[in-house]
DNA sequence: AAGCGCATGTCCGAAAACGGCTACTGCACG
DNA sequence: CGTGCAGTAGCCGTTTTCGGACATGCGCTT
């Protein structure tokens, strides 16, 4: 399948966003762990998918959105990987769960570790919010576009700190 | 790249010829070794370059066709591999090689062994002719498609037995 | 003659290492 | 006695590494 992508600034920093024809495929904080290699993707001004991700981000960033509905078209991850960030992605804005309950939620409680692998290499940064997923005793963890951002995206959704662990 | 391919009956037995937008992707015996997936291909009843390539078959058994003029895209193959292929192809009708010649065309004399596993993958039987290509002492050695059919190929082409070892 | 060792690129399977984790243990504190 | 923290040992999917096996042929030893 035929990647195409454009980045975009946001108050977090710039941001990779790439797309193919059947919805999006990845946003990417400029830089950070698990960055797919995307130099056989081609650079648009404008995609259909591209457009509607950013203006949905830009909305989301101003307070005023809170769901994304650009349709997302997976371009790699297993089986196991792509049932993780299904479960990710009904994690409603402003709230937060475990990667225990995450591992629970798919029938295969002690497959923990392998969540927490999966959810790092989420693919859609912000869009699928892995960043609301918190330590079984409520910490931080890990982020891979890194910890600061992980917060900071939490206290906009006044999600951080914990009210009621 | 999407592949089309058809079956044809040949005096040997079976075969599928797959071939993309640029031309013919290969040709293999039913059931040989190192038959790639055909699962994601789709059977068509006609296409250009399967129907080029039929044709030059039929001619081949029919003791008419000494030359393979349908275009080939390679659809797979490393480096290494494609430049076997290609020394393959240049080894006429009725002439047979050996696999160190080959070696030694490749400017990489010691590669013999991984010459012998590259002719061993050739997508295309009998149009690359990789049943021309004996042992050092003139032994049939092996054949994807089988001892059997190589000897046969060989018969049909007067190059076997051998004449002046 | 027959046997052994080596050189080369690729594929394939097995095995090990590596994580955005957790629960349990033992020990140091107040 | 509670509480908290560090260390540890399992858990599981993925990625990486590694070791053979090959459509061979030459040279050297027995």
């Amino acid at each position: 399948m035929k990647l195409v992508c454009k980045s975009i600034a946001t108050p977090l920093g710039p941001m990779l966003l790439a797309a193919g024809d059947a919805g999006l495929a990845g946003v990417w904080f400029e830089g950070q762990s698990h960055h797919p290699d995307a130099s056989a993707w081609q650079v648009v001004q404008s995609q259909c998918w591209l457009d509607q991700a950013a203006e949905e981000l830009q909305a989301y960033f101003r307070g005023q959105g809170r769901q994304f509905k650009t349709p997302r078209a997976a371009a790699w991850g297993t089986t196991f990987q792509r049932s993780v960030w299904e479960a990710l992605a009904e994690i409603p804005w402003g709230a937060t769960t475990r990667y225990g309950a995450i591992a629970a939620r798919l029938n295969n409680p002690l497959a923990v570790r392998a969540v927490g692998a999966a959810v790092g290499r989420n693919p859609w940064s912000i869009v699928v919010p892995c960043h609301r997923v918190l330590g079984a005793d409520g910490s931080l963890t890990g982020y891979a576009g890194g910890l600061a951002r992980k917060q900071e995206l939490l206290t906009r959704e006044g999600a951080w700190p914990l009210s009621s662990p």
